[in-house]
DNA sequence: GCCAACGTTGGC
DNA sequence: GCCAACGTTGGC
């Protein structure tokens, strides 16, 4: 099983608004970066996810989410109507990819970007580079469980 | 709202 | 294939 990070505004979509999706989850659209999308096709069902909200007053992760169905074409790629409409998809060659994921859990406190870089243990995490933009991005089992930890997750 | 960092685009 | 211009991201 593999581990990632993934990113959402909460303005947007936060965590609360993918638990109230329920058991049937929601697809993860919307990705317009490639490296990001290579990392969606990599991911298997049952992968576990770190929810990060960015872009507000107190960024962070807030939880988790579960990979519940492996990358295929995003549908909003293709609608002209739609924010991330991508004349360069075609319903034969589509670009971007998305992948379905559930709620998994919430924590029992958020863990602030300032948190995560007090911590020796996560100096390598992806997020934490300078610059770093990507929205989803992988991480290791031991990372993850780290920052579990500090969410107050038991184990 | 500012701005640094980064990805993409397109002229050459 | 280079690289300047532009758009976006996201912390602050």
């Amino acid at each position: 099983m593999n581990h990632w990070l993934m990113k959402s505004e909460p303005g947007v979509f936060a965590l609360a608004d993918l638990k109230r999706c329920g058991v049937v989850g929601t697809p993860w659209d919307g990705v317009r970066n490639y490296q990001a999308r290579n990392f969606m096709r990599a991911m298997n069902v049952g992968d576990l996810a770190l929810f990060y909200h960015s872009n507000c007053p107190e960024p962070g992760v807030v939880g988790s989410l579960r990979v519940i169905r492996t990358a295929y074409p995003d549908a909003t790629a293709l609608e002209p109507a739609h924010h991330g409409y991508d004349p360069g998809s075609t319903v034969a060659s589509p670009r971007w990819d998305c992948v379905d994921v559930a709620w998994q859990s919430d924590f029992e406190q958020l863990v602030s970007l300032d948190r995560m870089r007090a911590v020796p243990e996560l100096c390598d995490l992806l997020i934490l580079r300078r610059g770093s933009r990507l929205s989803v991005t992988p991480l290791s089992a031991a990372e993850f469980r780290c920052i579990s930890r500090l969410g107050g997750v038991k184990r």
